[in-house]
DNA sequence: AGTGCGACCCGAACGC
DNA sequence: TGCGTTCGGGTCGCAC
């Protein structure tokens, strides 16, 4: 499942191997996936080439002339890089051709993927991106910043944090993940949440992802053999999926809840 | 306005 | 074995 972390990985994985390559043909086999009109899309991407590749949350925004495509891999997108003549295979759902006999395949098994095409003036306007809050990365989330949002806020912490237009990039595993780091329970009242906690939220963030990018890093080389961009985040997880087991700090049994209609895991003794 | 929940999908895991 | 059922994951849109 891409979070931030996945999604620049592909993001700086892509950059070295599809800019400035005239794009000569779009094969659309799921339309679902596109949101906007469909026949435009083709036609501004044919003739066009990619000259940079910016992202935004989870947003991966692919610069062309004129326009952006915005893509969002939800939960297992992926882009696979592959010679034309290789076989379309199941859950491809959408063929970009270079002018050097490769593709740019957009595969997503689920199909809960979205690609928006916009003109360049109205990416600031695009809800999507213009909604996305400060990610854990940027200088400007601070714990002043994160108290006042956390303030005017119900509900458990864990829904907060999936909130994007607080924090921007954190999905179901890494906010697991970093309430563990923070010790806080998940069920927490969002307003109850100190200044002191909001640092330590934004420090293990900070963290996680940083870590999780270097990890995702080091997995470029199988994106070549079109195997796509895999996260090894599974490697270095302590509660997240982890029921049953014992927490990695004190021994407590990891449990399992749902917040929000999502799967959550903490250790008890940890998280207050 | 904020909050909660179903819909979107389909492969995997589970129950019988 | 093979069938049917349930679950999950991020986000939107609708209902309250």
């Amino acid at each position: 499942m891409p979070e931030i972390a996945e999604v620049e990985t592909v993001r700086n994985t892509l950059k070295m191997r599809i800019l400035n390559k005239k794009i000569v043909n779009v094969n659309i086999i799921y339309p679902n996936i596109i949101e906007s009109d469909k026949d435009e899309f083709k036609k501004v991407l044919i003739g066009n080439e990619f000259v940079d590749i910016l992202r935004k949350g989870k947003w991966l925004i692919f610069e062309l002339h004129n326009h952006y495509l915005l893509s969002h891999l939800r939960m297992e997108g992926k882009y696979f890089i592959k010679d034309s003549s290789e076989e379309i295979v199941k859950h491809e759902h959408i063929i970009i051709s270079f002018n050097d006999n490769t593709d740019l395949r957009y595969h997503d098994t689920r199909k809960f993927g979205r690609m928006k095409l916009i003109k360049k003036e109205d990416l600031a306007s695009t809800k999507e991106i213009q909604k996305q809050g400060l990610e854990p990365m940027d200088k400007e989330l601070t714990k002043e910043y994160l108290h006042e949002k956390f303030m005017g806020k119900r509900g458990p912490i864990k829904t907060t944090l999936l909130d994007q237009e607080i924090i921007s990039g954190l999905g179901n595993i890494y906010a697991d993940e970093v309430l563990f780091a923070s010790n806080i329970h998940p069920l927490r009242d969002t307003s109850s949440i100190t200044i002191h906690e909001c640092q330590k939220i934004i420090d293990s963030s900070k963290k996680i992802i940083e870590k999780a990018i270097e990890m995702g890093g080091t997995t470029i080389k199988s994106y070549t053999s079109s195997l796509g961009v895999i996260g090894h985040y599974q490697d270095y997880l302590k509660v997240h999926k982890k029921e049953g087991q014992s927490c990695p700090i004190c021994g407590t049994i990891i449990k399992r809840i749902k917040v929000g209609g999502r799967s959550t895991y903490y250790c008890e003794k940890c998280q207050k």
